[in-house]
This record gives structure tokens, sequence and C-alpha cells, in this order.
DNA sequence: TTGTAAGCGTTATCAA
DNA sequence: TTGATAACGCTTACAA
């Protein structure tokens, strides 16, 4: 514990003073400008004995520029986001950017106050994954003064970087090895259609039955909703509906748990009888047993992505609006892999210490 | 899609100029301290043709408020800190501040960082859970120049608000339900003991066993990482060593998960051979097989209460330090209940909607 | 009710 | 090499 608590903080001024200098000196020594060795020194040494820090805000003001970036999405506890941020955060980072962090709750209006926010220029940029995008998206879009990349589909023409998922792919590789796995009544598990994930992944499991020569059976179908519960209760239903069916294609990890709840408890083994694929291939695939195959979409990587356009975009890139599309991964585990894998699976992605108290 | 792309943002000036009025009487309209009818209708017209938002740096240059706070943990993937953070952002978000996340990967160097970079007053106050507490910290939390709120332990007269979990009692819920349970050969599956929460878990433990009159067998102990395939190796030495456990204290989750990897290969049932309690109760419990008991160490009330404390410091609150303790909760689920639970478990805290496209 | 002007803490221009 | 001085965009006395 030193003592010098300062009342309110030096600043240039102090120092200046106190090292019998101009505060354009002092500016100079700090910012490393050609100076004389002996006021480099004096400023130096008044500055550590004040213990001073530049101003942020005051830097910003000048210089146009906050040295921070926002992302926003609708939750921060949604896996999927969550992956996104942790390969958001140290690509800022790096490059010396603070990460502002939004999370608007899946509330649309929320949303477009982050982009009005964008005017009031507290970050040089926004990586934004909106719900859906309105037309009072595409306007403020329009508007922005401040690079945007958004994570998420756009419509052709919007003039924003880009970072898309292929599900259409995606549900194309998890078909695809069910089918070679031999199954051939193969369901599908979905949350709402109005949604967009619900309905791109309901039209990308039609296409892909079609691909493997299957044909599209409405029956093998169960709507329900993108929770461990729901998506029980839709297997359930499936299950009373046709009997005989071999597998199941769930639209996310939580519908994919709860196949599993009612399997077992229907007394149906995974994967010899029914063999299940979740999506999005969160931890908790992983940590279910069986262990769950999971269709990566890539949350990591569109992260990632986005993050490294941004800094172009920082670095004074102003060329035309790009898009990257992210292929997606099917991770293959014991739900359809034939003998569940026993005593010490591979750690997953996220394995890490814990440090609570 | 409107058009009016401005080159360079509209500032009071621009609305002053536009409205005929001064720059003063401009703030005062966007301010909404009493003008004159005309004058606010000038003004507001203005404003809204030329789409002018204010700047938020100029603003906090000029109140000295950032209406940002930063939140500093090691890592956000790690479940206990995205529990916290989950609490304090919308908290935060609700009393009109941004928040800004930093994750220090672990690096005490990093921590420093972020304490002496609160000098550079780009926040308002900041929100830290350091992963110890070294002399370093002490001083600059000493020298701080906004307030501060910890979540851990900090020494006896740190003058800074903090948070603090529980994890004696916690062990000892842990202990008493499986000693209630019938079980006497308690093994404990720890992780290095010299970390905070390894010490600490390790010597609740012994002080939980005496609590039920059970005595210490150092042979029923077992210490390995913090990981699952780690965990499972240690329970597989355990095993080996003392075949008539029935009963595992884990030190985290992602070790509970190993164990039931592990006994499960063995040919042990659980909970019926060996009850299984896992800790901090994190998303990954509920997805298991058999769903994990677990001790929260109530990260999520943390999180809300060190965010408190901080809006009431930010609101003026300059009392002395205060110190909230957080109590630690046992959720019971399969892996100790007797018969698991089939059918519809209940949501996770955590279930979400996707929306990944 | 309104305008002038000072200042928040920097950076950067221009003379000296 | 250095020191005045003018911005950056806003809020706020103080005068008018």
């Amino acid at each position: 514990m030193k003592g010098t608590t300062l009342a309110d903080g030096p600043t240039i001024n102090t120092i200046a003073e106190r090292a019998g200098v101009s505060i354009a000196s002092v500016s100079r020594v700090l910012n490393g400008l050609p100076t004389r060795q002996e006021t480099v020194r004096k400023v130096m040494a008044a500055a550590d004995e004040l213990g001073y820090v530049r101003n942020a805000v005051a830097r910003s003001l000048k210089s146009r520029r906050t040295h921070q970036v926002a992302f926003a999405m609708a939750d921060v506890g949604n896996p999927a986001y969550l992956a996104m941020l942790r390969q958001i955060q140290p690509v800022l980072k790096d490059a010396g950017y603070r990460l502002v962090l939004h999370s608007t709750d899946a509330v649309v209006a929320d949303e477009i106050d982050v982009l009005h926010s964008l005017g009031e220029r507290y970050v040089d940029g926004l990586i934004m994954v909106p719900l859906r995008v309105t037309e009072a998206h595409l306007e403020m879009l329009d508007a922005a003064r401040a690079p945007v990349v958004i994570i998420g589909q756009v419509p052709e023409g919007t003039r924003v970087d880009n970072v898309r998922a292929d599900s259409r792919t995606g549900v194309k590789l998890a078909i695809d090895h069910l089918h070679a796995l031999g199954r051939r009544r193969i369901g599908m598990i979905n949350g709402p259609l109005d949604t967009v994930p619900g309905a791109a992944r309901g039209a990308a499991y039609r296409e892909a039955l079609g691909g493997v020569g299957l044909p599209y059976d409405e029956d093998l179908v169960q709507i329900g909703d993108f929770y461990r519960a729901e998506g029980g209760r839709a297997v359930a239903e499936l299950l009373d509906r046709v009997p005989d069916v071999d597998a199941l294609m769930c639209a996310n990890d939580l519908i994919a748990l709860g196949a599993l709840d009612v399997l077992r408890a229907a007394g149906r083994r995974v994967p010899e009888d029914v063999a299940v694929v979740g999506m999005d291939d969160t931890d908790l695939a992983a940590a279910s047993w069986p262990s769950l195959s999971s269709v990566s979409l890539g949350s990591a990587e569109r992260g990632r992505a986005a993050a490294e356009l941004m800094l172009e975009r920082l670095q004074g890139g102003d060329g035309e609006p790009r898009l990257v599309t992210v292929a997606p991964r099917l991770v293959v585990r014991a739900s359809t892999a034939g003998a569940p894998v026993a005593d010490f699976p591979a750690e997953s992605r996220t394995d890490r210490k814990e440090s609570a108290e």
C-alpha cells in the first residue's frame, strides 16, 4: 500500500507545471516524439511521481478513435454466441481494442437501439448477430457511420461485411452420415418454422433426403421448440406415430438431449435402434450419455472471421463489402457411431480449470 | 434505404447553424432544459433532418462519466464466470451502463493491466474476479481512482467491496447429503492443492467428514486436475485402491463427468453403487446421464450482488467497503437421488432458443 | 429565454 | 527543440 491517493487524477497540465515545461512538451514526450533528453527525463520523472495515466476519453475526442468495438447478440448464455465471443475477444484484444458487450435478449427494438447508438461514437465498429433483419435494420445499416460486420444472412446488396453459416450443407452432412450407416427412416425434430434457423433447417432436411434418394415423408417431421423438454415431447409424439423411425436429425443440441431422454425412457437403444444427431456442437454434446454426434455450424470460426473483417476495416480497409461463408462440420460421437465410447473421452473444447473460490 | 449519408456526422454546431440559434440553445433543448417552444421546435427539426446523434465521447469528457463498467475475469468460456456475466449484464444495462469485457486468460500481468487501465477513465468502475490476489493487486486497488468490486477473497482490511462464495459450507452440504443417504466411504476427487479452489475444497472435505463423525482417510483422497479426462483417471486410481468407495465428492462438474465415465466403464451403477456429487452446478450437470447432483456456489448470485454493489457506488454511495457472502446450494439430481429421473427433466437454467442461421 | 465563453484533457499546428 | 494556441463536441456559468 503506497500512500499517494490523489484527490483528482493528474493531467498533462499537472505534469507540465511540475516539470517546468509546456503541455505540448509533455504530450510529445508521452507520445515518443523527438524531444531533448533533458526534457524527456524531467517529464518522465514528474509523470512517475504523480502516477499519471493518460485519459482515454480526452484522447478519443481528439483522435476520433475509441479503440472499442461492440459485439451485439441476443444472449451471452447461448453457447453459439458464446463460442463467437470467445474468438472475437482475443482477436480484438491483441489488436488493442476493448470489447463492449450488448445482449439484446432477443428484443428487436434493442438491436435497433444498438445500431442507433453507433452514432454516439463510443465504439469504432460493431459486430452484430441479428435475430432477423428487418427494414429498420437495413435503413440503419445503410446510414451507419462506423463499420459493421453482420454475422447471419443479409439481403443481397446490403452494404456491410457479412459472415454466414451454411446450415443447408450442415444438415446434408448429417443426413449423408445417417444414410451411410444404413438408416432409412430418418426423422426430423425441428423448432418453429417461422424462425430463421427453423425454416432453413427444415428445408435443408427435405433437400438432403432427396440427395440420398429417400422420399420426404411428412409423418417423419415433428415440430416442437428449440428446448430440451419440448424436444423430448416432440420425439415422444414421433415415436408414437412412426415406431419404425431409425434415426433422428435434431435441429439443435438441446432438442437432441430431449430425444436421448425420451428414447432411453422408451427403451430404445442409441445408436443401435435409433441414431441421434444434434446441431451446433455445443459443450453439452460431449457431456451427454451417450455423447452426441452434432453438426457444428462453425460458431467459433464465424466469430473469428467477423473479428478479422472488422480489424481490416478499422485499419483503413474501405473496399467493397465482403462475404465470408463458414463451412459446417459433422462431429461424430457415440449417438451415431456404433459402440459408445467409454473410459476417457477427449477433452471438450471448453474444458477449463475452474477458479471460483 | 434513405439516402442522406453524411460525410462527417453533424454536431451541435451544425444544428445551431441550421436552426439559427446558438449551440447553448441546442444543448438546452437536447437536454430538456426550459426553452421557448419555438426554439425547441426549430432545434428538433434541424436535429431530425440531420440525423443527429449525441457524441458520447465529448459528453464523457465534460461530464466525467462514461456510463461504462468493466468486468474482468480469466475466461468467458468458464461456466462460472459466464453465469456471473449473465447476471451482471442486465443489471448494468437497466441502469444505463455499458459492459466492457476483459478476459485475462489467467495471466496475472493482464489483471494488473486492467487495474492500471482503470486510471485511463474509460470506465466508471470495475468488477473483477482475480485468480489470486497478489501484493501488486493490493497496491493498485489501494490507488484505484474508480470504484472496484472484487468477486473472491481479499485480505482483511482491503478497501474494496467484496463478494464471496462459501465453498466450505458447500462441501459440507454435499457430505451431509451423502451421509444422510447412508454412504460411509466417501471419496474426494480434487484438483491441484496449490490452487485457491483446490486448497479450500480439500480442507472443507476433511472438516465436513468430521462434522458427520466419519474418519479422514488419506486413501480416499485423489488429486488430479480440474478437467474431465484427468478427473476420470483420478477416479480410476481411487477405485483401484479403495474398491469399496460408495460415494465421490468431486471438486467440480468436469471431474464429476469424468467420474461418471469411469464408473460406467467399470460397471458400477450410479447412484446405487457409487453416488457422485459435482461442484459449480454448470449446465453440464443437467445434461449428463445420469444427471449430476452438484453444489452451486452461487455464481449467478455473486454476479448480481457485485453488479448491485457497483451501482450503489456509482450512484454516489461512499461508505465503508462492504462484504457480501453468497450461500451455496446443493442441487440434487439423479447421481445421488436414487432412481434416475427419466422422461422430461426440468429445463436447465440456461436452456435457450438457438438462433444461429 | 438566449448567447458568449470557458473548460473537460488531449493532440497537433504554427511560430519562435 | 519548444511554447502558445486552436481544435475535438459537449455542458454550463454568467451576462445580456
